[in-house]
RNA sequence: GGCGAGGUAGCUCAGCUGGUUAGAGCGCAUGAUUCAUAAUCAUGAGGUCGGGAGUUCAAGUCUCCCUCUCGCUACCA
């Protein structure tokens, strides 16, 4: 593998309308926390930045709601955000924002070169405009009845009710959130990045250049490569954001996309200022290694979108990695912001005072690195208890009150040393090997557990050793034993700070240790003991390093979410009553009863069933989406209520004609509106 | 429907280019031990590797079909 002079490091920019909970941590910070701290132990040159993403309509939404500006919500965020990295510590050079000065003429600049270079392409489309608020509206700011659902209140980009990804001219009734208003078509110009010119050298570099990418990672470019790349429009009408540096541009900002990832430079640029070095040097320098640590929602912006955008900028390197991990699920259901189904930092800290590495252990532990994990609060309390508590505070505070007791915290001098306490010291020369292997590949799971078997070998040696009892027999030979535990408790000390920063720190203190770098870590090399703590040398009273968690501490949480349960479930069950309707409105529906005559399913869809129901009047095809629920062959035969004078309507080259009513409730699980007994094809309903 | 990822011991996961009796941690059982936050150490039980077919001397590992979970995508009058 090529050798690099030197890291960049990125963790993805949290967007802020929300705090961090347990899922960003699991994925993102965590990983490339402990993978920076590692590198800079090994006395590796990097840069780790990050920064919070600002821009985007859903920030204006949130503002809009709260009748406050935009910069005011980015910047409760903001902060709420950057203040529980640095206290669960995440050790970021530099956390940026990308409503900072930099950035936009960062993000500017480089929309300037790409556009220089003939690097976008210009096209006109047509898009609803507020007449009265005299503006464009992005799709968030357009509700209507979702086509699908009937939802009243579904948006331009999607329908919340049924989850249905939608365009904001299929919406029926659109209407403006900003001023309430019928939004009008108008033409409007953006720039594209025309992603399709640049899939051949994307294929080349990550298919054939980088065959060492995570299989997960690989497997969804080569999806998006295969399907084929889209241009991807660049710059959005709004007023929030960086203004498209052009002349003809007015009201025109960069896609928030577009700038986010530019934030990584931004931020590169700024921690340059601060300190006094050549940012250019860890983006544009071959012989700089650049990591992007993502979720997996983010394969696709940081694998394909962001690399097309450097390359055609043109002075720019690449990613060499992009690690990206799976998702956190919460007690067995997907971590949601809106339903409020999540961990949040911030409330953790508060809840666990100082016990930071505990979840930094648990999250590492069960790290989604290579499909979807669950977390629990139950293997929370049981990794702690059971590990942190059991495994590694025992060892290190059975080894430091040993030592205590006998030798009043002095290191103690030793004697010969035998083969067991030779070979378990080299036990620990082959865990540090493994442990770097593991980080190499990302591989954190792997690595902490790796850690874990060091104190493991310790607790293994003094059981074997026996000190308590030799001390009665044979206490010279009982020097050694310790003198042997207490540098395998030195070596955890610094095993243990990429992964536990707290903890080590701790322990370093109760040992009286300056940090050291990870080479330090070794058992016996080149035919003798490494000395990291000397004898004679004295060390702290020692405290506990982890405290055992009850269950009331986990009951409490537990209690939390189900209060977040019952809030949704009653919130969420029963649709409002919509806004009423004339009886001529109501009347001008046409629906009779009818029967199914024919049913199959739809080759190639999901939903899909193609129905021939007797309607009394005629015989007619209707395509319904209830393939999902029912077989055809167990509605054939049943009688059903039908809307026979809606629009027909082509579905994948079969002219529907008609309606079929179904209920649906919360789940989305439909059911036949039907008559309570075998009636007249063609009788109306009314 | 298409594409991607995953389905391995009760739980969480390793198993690289196919090769002797399928591994680890936690949990469980039994024993040892008492320096230590009843922590530790040893031993053991437990798996037809989602199901089926095939290739091969040999398959968890390759091919095909089916099935379930997650994600992207199409579809939903």
């Amino acid at each position: 593998m090529k050798e690099f002079k030197r890291y960049m490091i990125t963790a993805a920019l949290p967007y802020a309308n929300g705090p961090i909970h347990i899922g960003h941590l699991a994925g993102v910070y965590i990983p490339a926390d402990i993978y920076v701290r590692y590198l800079r132990m090994r006395g590796t040159d990097v840069k780790f930045v990050c920064g919070s993403d600002e821009h985007g309509v859903p920030i204006t939404i949130k503002a809009r709601n709260e009748n406050v500006l935009p910069q005011v919500i980015v910047d409760r965020y903001h902060e709420i955000i950057k203040k529980s990295f640095t206290d669960f510590g995440i050790h970021f050079d530099k956390y940026s924002r990308t409503t900072s000065k930099v950035h936009f003429k960062m993000a500017s600049d480089i929309f300037t070169t790409i556009n220089d270079k003939n690097g976008f392409v210009e096209k006109e489309s047509e898009q609803y405009y507020d007449e009265n608020a005299n503006q464009y509206l992005a799709d968030r700011y357009i509700t209507g009845t979702c086509p699908h659902c009937g939802n009243e209140k579904a948006y331009g980009d999607q329908c919340e009710k049924c989850g249905t990804t939608l365009n904001a001219l299929d919406l029926i009734n659109p209407q403006s959130v900003l001023s309430g208003s019928k939004p009008v078509l108008r033409k409007t110009k953006h720039w594209y990045l025309p992603l399709e010119k640049h899939e051949k050298w994307l294929r080349d570099w990550i298919v054939g250049d980088h065959k060492e990418w995570k299989v997960n990672v690989a497997g969804q470019c080569k999806s998006w490569l295969d399907m084929g790349l889209q241009p991807r429009a660049v710059s959005r009408d709004l007023d929030w954001g960086i203004p498209v540096p052009l002349k003809d541009a007015d009201g025109k900002v960069l896609y928030v996309w577009f700038d986010a990832p530019i934030g990584y430079i931004s931020a590169t640029k700024e921690l340059a200022q601060e300190q006094g070095f050549d940012w250019e040097l860890y983006w544009k320098n071959d012989d700089t290694r650049l990591i992007h640590f993502i979720g997996k929602d983010n394969i696709v912006f940081h694998c394909i979108v962001f690399p097309a955008m450097l390359k055609a900028e043109g002075s720019y390197i690449l990613p060499d990695n992009v690690p990206a991990n799976e998702f956190l699920n919460l007690e067995g259901d997907k971590i949601s912001t809106s339903r409020n189904w999540a961990v949040w930092l911030h409330e953790y800290l508060l809840d666990f005072k100082d016990k930071q590495d505990v979840l930094r252990y648990t999250l590492t532990a069960n790290a989604p690195e290579t499909k979807d994990n669950d977390f629990t609060w139950k293997d929370f309390q049981d990794r702690n208890n059971n590990e942190l508590v059991a495994i590694l505070g025992n060892f290190v505070n059975r080894t430091l009150v040993l030592t205590q007791k006998y030798y009043e915290g002095v290191v103690p001098i030793p004697l010969d040393f035998k083969d067991y306490d030779i070979q378990s010291l080299k036990e620990i020369d082959a865990l540090k090997k493994s442990i770097e292997e593991s980080i190499s590949l990302f591989r954190f799971r792997e690595a902490l557990k790796l850690a874990m078997d060091m104190a493991r070998v310790g607790n293994k040696y003094l059981a074997d050793m026996e000190p308590w009892k030799l001390i009665k027999t044979d206490a010279e030979r009982v020097k050694t034993i310790m003198y042997v535990a207490l540098q395998i408790t030195a070596n955890l000390a610094i095993v243990f700070n990429p992964f536990l920063p707290f903890t080590a720190a701790r322990l370093r203190n109760f040992l009286n240790m300056d940090d050291q770098n990870w080479d330090a870590i070794g058992g016996f090399a080149n035919g003798k003991v490494n000395e990291l703590i000397k004898a004679g040398h004295k060390i702290n009273e020692p405290v506990l390093l982890f405290d055992k968690i009850e269950d009331d501490a986990i009951e409490l949480q537990k209690q939390k979410l189900a209060e977040s349960k019952k809030m949704n479930a009653a919130v969420s069950s029963v649709q409002l009553q919509r806004e009423n309707v004339s009886y001529d409105d109501f009347s001008k529906m046409d629906i009779r009863v009818g029967k199914i005559l024919e049913a199959e399913k739809l080759a190639k869809t999901k939903k899909l069933m193609k129905l021939t129901i007797d309607t009394g009047i005629d015989k007619r095809t209707v395509v319904s989406g209830i393939a999902e629920y029912f077989e055809p062959a167990q509605i054939i035969g049943k009688q059903v209520c039908i809307l026979i004078n809606l629009e027909p309507r082509e579905i994948k080259g079969i002219t529907s004609q008609g309606m079929i009513l179904m209920a649906e409730n919360a789940e989305g699980v439909l059911t036949f509106v039907q008559p309570d007994k075998e009636f007249m094809n063609g009788a109306v309903v009314k």
